[in-house]
DNA sequence: TCTGGGGTCCTAGGACCC
DNA sequence: TCTGGGGTCCTAGGACCC
């Protein structure tokens, strides 16, 4: 193991065999920071908190200067600046992060072809088929640092190891730009004197669940039996817990991630009690979620509501669809039909509308148009003529006969219907 | 001085079917 | 006759991750 003693951040020791750990877990360290200092470099050295600009933001990304002060991802940005009240606020730049995120993954994608994407800023990568062309794991993982710093100026840090969650457990123990290599036979080692909370799948909850009944460290938690563990935390998380605690994990590098739900949500900088506010904001978010459905090749069968009221409690209504859809109107309709059906309520503080289980459209998506004004466009067309003439009027073109407004407004619903290859 | 927005996975109860 | 059990779908909530 690297950095065993803390005083190195690299794997300098030839002597550790890294043959085995050809699983690497990359992650870009403080990444969205980092790319907003890349054009203000004189506060490379200060305290640099990048956030959202609204009395309700959280931290999204802190430097490590702001780290030395407790602020953390996700907490208040209140709570931050009373943590480090000389700290530097930035607004975060989506669009710039992604361009840097592509450059990135396109210098992991040139090392092998197995690259599982976790979020903007991480990956894993399985180098086993790599060694014999670019060399050990270790190698492998000083080269692509390298690239990675030199081809965009930003740190990364990378832990190598035989299992996802050690690699990913070990490039969290590197940061940040460093390196860690964990062998396959000094997993236990690694895991075991950890504490319990550093186990990925344990947060605060089990966390404090796990420490209330003594179970500090990774090795107490190898040592407690199935059967307890799985009271505290369930069956199934008991399994996985258990199996991690004993450097067991099945999960190999995956490149094909499909997506199981697209939403939007939005907390309100003030909380609304104003009804049709509410209701255009979900109008609004089921066109976004619906544009999303179909940019992507989706049609989804559930409709979620997502409500946060003033005092925090949040809930979820849902609906299962008799015909999957990507329309903005059908998943307006259906989320402000159970908003309606809730009744009075709380001051809203957070509102959001999501779709589940989406199922590819099948074929080619449809090409009619390539934007998604005209995609909005057709749907009030459609929407306008079954209102109007009723739902059977959207049959197949064919079936209508030559070019009246009619035909085109038919063959509206006919491409879409064919474009999610159910006609 | 309160608590973002994007997700995934699991649990648990009830309906329903065999 | 008053009672089983497995499987699947649906819904609501919660833990967790980035």
């Amino acid at each position: 193991m690297g950095r065993q003693d803390g005083s190195n951040r690299d794997v300098s020791d030839s002597s550790v065999d890294d043959s085995t750990a050809t699983i690497l877990h990359i992650d870009l360290d403080a990444f969205f920071a980092s790319v907003e200092l890349l054009d203000r470099p004189e506060l490379v050295h200060r305290p640099v908190i990048v956030a959202g600009n609204s009395a309700r933001s959280v931290v999204t990304a802190a430097n490590y200067p702001a780290r030395k002060f407790g602020v953390r991802s996700a907490i208040p940005l209140s709570q931050a600046l009373r943590l480090c009240p000389h700290a530097v606020v930035l607004e975060p730049h989506r669009e710039k992060y992604l361009q840097y995120s592509l450059e990135v993954m396109a210098i992991f994608d040139d090392v092998t072809p197995l690259v599982e994407r976790i979020g903007i800023d991480e990956a894993f990568l399985d180098v086993s088929g790599a060694r014999s062309l670019l060399g050990s794991p270790a190698e492998i993982a000083r080269m692509i640092r390298a690239r990675v710093f030199t081809e965009t100026r930003l740190t990364c840090s990378v832990g190598a190891a035989a299992y996802k969650f050690v690699a990913k457990m070990a490039s969290g123990r590197a940061k940040p730009d460093g390196v860690l290599v964990v062998p396959a036979e000094n997993t236990l080692a690694f895991l075991h004197p950890l504490p319990v909370s550093q186990l990925w799948g344990v947060g605060a909850t089990t966390g404090e669940a796990l420490v209330s009944r003594g179970v500090r460290t990774i090795g107490d938690l190898a040592a407690l039996p199935l059967a307890t563990l799985q009271k505290i935390v369930g069956e199934a998380s008991g399994a996985k817990l258990s199996a991690l605690a004993h450097g067991i994990d099945p999960r190999v590098v995956t490149v094909i991630n499909d997506e199981k739900s697209v939403g939007h949500e939005v907390t309100f900088e003030v909380d609304i009690t104003d009804a049709d506010v509410l209701r255009r904001e979900l109008l609004r978010q089921a066109d976004a979620v619906a544009v999303r459905l179909r940019r992507g090749g989706f049609v989804g069968r559930t409709v979620v509501l997502k409500l946060r009221y003033s005092n925090f409690t949040t809930i979820t209504r849902s609906r299962t669809l008799s015909e999957p859809t990507d329309l903005g109107r059908r998943i307006f309709e259906e989320v402000r039909s159970i908003y309606d059906t809730l009744g009075a309520h709380d001051r809203v503080r957070l509102i959001g509308v999501r779709v589940e289980h989406l199922e590819p459209t099948g074929g080619q998506r449809l090409s009619l148009w390539d934007d998604d004004d005209h995609w909005r466009e057709a749907e009030r067309t459609i929407d306008g003529v079954a209102e109007k003439f009723g739902r059977a009027f959207l049959r197949p073109a064919s079936l209508l006969g030559p070019s009246t407004n009619r035909v085109q407004r038919g063959e509206v619903g006919d491409a879409r219907r064919r474009a999610r290859g159910d006609g």
